[in-house]
RNA sequence: GCGCCUGUGGCCCAACGGAUAGGGCAGCAGCCUCCGAAGCUGCUGGUGCAGGUUCAAUUCCUGCCAGGCGCACCA
């Protein structure tokens, strides 16, 4: 029996004698109100609860004189329940605390668990919601930055997790692969394009300054006076270039780029980029979605269509409204401005829709906090479409703080000023990048000091698990013990108060995954890893594994080999390897 | 001006309203004849300010102070 379903029952059991007995009713124990906690100390058992101490005062009643009670009818409910081998004993502590302890037979059958499978509590598939997970989605007009690298971090992982727990799920991103930064994208390389052939110039603010503008249109320049590579490039290139093509490279030297040119090659060619320095990072997406493609398919006026013929849509002031104000937002929006073009809005609802319409019943959002005033808007849509609004989750992924030397890095995509993904996996490495970003709470800011991730690597926390792992590995390397051996370990004879807490933490993994699950954030997986990494390395410096008494050193192997299981598992949700060696 | 987020030891972060506020880095002192010292053990040190609710507040409420972000017929 799993570890969350032992604290079901209990639950169920608690919830029980709360109605019957003392008519607790919601505001006790419902929503929010869990009734189990698990303490932060052993010595406070496994799992707790502080009921008694809030009936106390409703019933004026003393808390210990409540919890005396309610733990004298536990014991006998759970001596013919099923969870009569997994609780030990019920204790009463301080002003009125419950503890219980779960029996060290209960926790060496979840250590057999954990060493049955490469996958240790992986979640039973739950075929009721089909999801789609949207992350990333930065506009092709540069290479991606440290901050797209945290959304891909935390969102790759995000998936990983829900995946484990049995979701059927899909990584999408969103490409804006049109509109007015696309736009200036085109003109900044055509703009270049002519720098580079002698014109004078004027570069605009608002234009794109990176120097990766300058080597696209040096790539242009040099198609065209080498007269190569055209043909097979995609979409930028033309018939009509083609057969001039035909009449050789003079003819050829006089191609002149257009601005749309310029701008599909450049999109084209930043998209390369992106998914090169994706999937250097570890990232696979299982889909692209182009906004162009959707412009074109005509989804967008029947999505406003489809609003407009439930009401939801009205034109005033020569625009067209969203009446989002009819679903708990602030104002109603522009769908249409009153130059006849889309606001970002009316192809977003279509998106959505469109996400729908392809049978995901739950979508998962990640989008950086400066789109924190959308998610009204978007969930309003999303209910206008018929959904509930929890069809919707969105993730605000926060920023992270780059330093350098000490010093806050400042960024600016338009002035081509800021460190790159790239430059985090070259300097950084795609493992230590990985967990640095996964370390903190997902909505919370971040401090990356890139000097500091790079001189201290090895004291970076991820090398601390990563060598529980690679420790592990030499030791069973060393066992002369096999495999099949191990799984029949008597592990009774783990009772060393080392071993039993890395017993537990091991077991913790699935409470672990709990979380992360319900609160829509990997993060946990790395404190998790970090908590189990620590109670290893505790036992290994006080307890030597290969002994000669033959059944104590099986036992500590199939302990060492669950605590390896569940490391590489855990890091494998998180993206970053699990070495042998190191 | 309106809204959101954050204030925890020298630095970076934890703590469903619960039990003695945890951990890392930096500093100091120890531990390898023995499975990997990228490890372990010990010491020093903290809830921005003022109220309120509660048996119990880092957590919830109000005000103030300080920092970050968002407020478009931009994407």
């Amino acid at each position: 029996m799993s570890l969350n379903k032992v604290e079901n029952l209990l639950t169920e059991l608690l919830a029980r004698k709360l109605n019957e007995t003392f008519n607790a009713q919601e505001p006790l124990f419902g929503l929010q109100g869990q009734l189990l906690e698990s303490p932060k100390d052993e010595a406070f058992g496994d799992i707790s609860t502080s009921v008694a101490l809030k009936l106390a005062a409703i019933l004026k009643r003393s808390p210990r004189d409540i919890a005396k009670e309610i733990v004298a009818w536990l014991y006998k409910e759970i001596a013919v329940s099923s969870l009569k081998t997994s609780i030990e004993k019920i204790d009463i502590a301080g002003a009125g605390f419950i503890n219980f302890y779960l029996s060290k037979e209960y926790f060496y059958s979840l250590l057999k668990e954990a060493i049955s499978s490469e996958s240790p509590f992986m979640g039973q598939a739950k075929k009721d919601r089909r999801v789609l997970v949207e992350f990333v989605s930065a506009n092709p007009t540069g290479p991606l930055s440290v901050a797209h690298g945290r959304q891909a971090a935390v969102g790759d992982a995000l998936c990983n997790v829900l995946k484990y727990a049995g979701y059927e799920l899909t990584r999408e991103y969103y490409l804006n692969d049109e509109g007015n930064q696309i736009n200036i994208l085109g003109k900044s390389i055509a703009l270049r394009l002519q720098e580079l052939k002698g014109e004078r110039i004027e570069f605009p603010e608002d234009h794109y300054q990176g120097e990766y503008i300058i080597d696209l249109a040096k790539e242009l320049y040099q198609a065209r006076d080498e007269g190569r590579g055209t043909r097979d490039e995609g979409p930028w290139t033309r018939d009509e270039e083609r057969e001039t093509r035909d009449d050789g490279r003079e003819t050829i030297g006089e191609r002149r780029w257009t601005i749309d040119d310029c701008r599909d090659y450049g999109v084209k060619r930043i998209l390369e980029i992106i998914k090169k320095e994706l999937e250097d990072f570890g990232v696979r997406f299982d889909a692209w979605y182009s906004q162009a493609s959707l412009q074109k398919s005509g989804k967008i006026e029947e999505t406003l269509a489809l609003l407009r013929s439930k009401g939801f849509i009205y034109d005033q002031d020569s625009a067209v409204w969203f009446a989002s104000t009819k679903f708990g937002d602030d104002k109603d929006r522009v769908v249409i401005k009153s130059d006849g073009s889309y606001t970002y809005l009316a192809p977003d609802i279509a998106y959505h829709q469109d996400k729908f319409r392809r049978g995901f019943d739950w979508l998962v959002n990640l989008w950086g906090p400066d789109h924190h005033g959308y998610i009204g808007r978007m969930k309003a849509a999303v209910e206008a479409l018929g959904r509930e609004k929890e069809a919707l989750n969105v993730v605000i992924v926060q920023l992270a703080t780059l330093y350098k030397d000490g010093k806050v890095v400042s960024m600016s995509t338009r002035r081509g000023e800021y460190v790159t993904l790239r430059q985090v996996i070259d300097e950084v490495g795609v493992d230590a990048g990985r967990f640095f970003f996964l370390m903190r709470r997902t909505d919370s800011h971040l401090d990356f000091d890139l000097e500091l991730a790079k001189k201290q690597s090895s004291e970076n926390p991820v090398y601390y698990i990563q060598y529980a792992h690679a420790r592990i590995a030499n030791i069973l390397a060393h066992a002369g013990i096999a495999p099949a051996q191990i799984k029949n370990a008597d592990m009774s004879l783990l009772k060393e108060k080392e071993e039993l807490s890395l017993l537990k933490a091991i077991a913790h993994f699935e409470s672990c995954l709990k979380i992360a699950e319900i609160q829509l954030d990997p993060y946990c997986v790395s404190t998790y890893l970090q908590a189990l990494a620590e109670s290893f390395h505790r036992f290994y410096d006080l307890h030597r594994v290969l002994v000669d008494d033959v059944p104590l050193k099986t036992a500590r192997l199939s302990l060492i080999l669950g605590c390896k299981t569940v490391i590489a598992a855990a890091l494998k949700l998180l993206g970053v390897s699990a070495p042998e060696k190191m």
